[in-house]
DNA sequence: TATATATCTAGTCAATCGGATAGATTGTCA
DNA sequence: TGACAATCTATCCGATTGACTAGATATATA
């Protein structure tokens, strides 16, 4: 019986992260979402029941696409397969190709600090997404018997996980920041030096 | 003969520093500066122009700080220097003791993304202080003979600026992004693993 | 002590914010 | 085809924003 949106709303949804991502939440008003997204002010109000939630529920679209798409791309127990990780599409390019923007989850967690419990829940889903992904990946390799000893997995885990989050830093800082390339090269570099040599040099 | 201001410029400064730390730029407004800082609305606009000169004020002191009390403390030529400098006091803690508000310059460059020319500026400031930092950390250790070959001191140099920026996201995530000395702990047990051994584990 | 001047107090301003409402419009099902 | 329901359009609202302006106040110098 009903009217049909303007919109459709994946379509909408995938929108609004897009902007939520590259202004931040607050820089971001309701006109500009119904300007942007298709979402009218009235269908922000009934049906998502304001911006924050809207904002929530792109968020979750956000990293649900994350989930699906750069997660599984690194357990296959190489080590050569994680390192290409580092050094190919370490964004999510699907949801903004070539998107200076950094990581939508990370900006996030800046501009709210603490202060917003629903931003904190996707915050440690986020954090847990990274480590465990890295934590399996790297726990599939050493089953491989495709690592040297030395640092532990959970050391690496959290090694892998700052390289991953500061190169969307330094992204989000533009030219100010770096190349975001060199911190990959870095991180692909580190892993690569964790292959086992017989008697290879030293790390 | 002027009329003597209520608050000390200075701690002024230190004091809305901290507030913007805290809360980032957006979300803090100008009466709330006048509150918790002692500068009031008219002396923001005539000493100091307006919000945003005021922000950069605060963002240049805060830099300043950085520089004179973290930068200095890491190079020494010893590893182990450069390993307890992530496992102690990694965020100017004389500025905010026990903030876990993260780093006011990535919070920064994660609000504004390239969109101010001023923050950008301070922003290229803070990477290179980082950069130079690690670098010369690690050319000294390097000089001394206690860095074993393997990667290279730029490489490492991202690393160690991957670590930094992390942790400071860490800390703002708060209990979502995991315990920040976590990663601190990693990236220390990384440079240790930088030493020499003659014909000591892998890494 | 008188004067000059920087700062403070208090209030105003237009602009914008997120949210709410009323009436017109659309599309589906009975 | 007629009625119902969800959405759209177009305002309107109170609250808050950064910035500005008079008039009062304080302080160092002449």
């Amino acid at each position: 019986m009903p009217r049909r949106r303007k919109t459709d709303p994946d379509q909408a949804l995938t929108a609004a992260a897009l902007l939520f991502w590259r202004e931040g939440y607050h820089a971001v008003g309701t006109r500009q979402i119904e300007a942007e997204t298709g979402v009218t002010r009235f269908t922000l109000q009934t049906a998502y029941g304001g911006k924050m939630p809207l904002f929530l529920k792109a968020l979750d679209h956000y990293l649900d696409r994350f989930e699906a798409t750069l997660a599984p791309r690194m357990t296959d127990g190489r080590l050569e397969t994680l390192a290409r990780w580092f050094e190919a599409n370490v964004p999510p390019e699907d949801l903004a190709p070539g998107a200076p923007f950094g990581c939508l989850m990370v900006n996030s967690i800046c501009e709210f600090d603490g202060g917003d419990a629903g931003v904190s829940a996707r915050a440690e889903r986020f954090f847990t997404m990274l480590r465990q992904g890295f934590g399996e990946a790297l726990a599939a390799i050493e089953r491989n018997g495709a690592m040297a000893p030395g640092l532990d997995i959970e050391a690496r885990t959290q090694l892998l996980t700052a390289c991953a989050v500061s190169m969307n830093i330094a992204m989000r800082a533009g030219s100010a920041g770096g190349d975001p390339a060199a911190i990959a090269r870095a991180a692909a570099v580190m892993v690569r030096s964790w292959a086992p040599a017989d008697c290879g040099p030293h790390i």
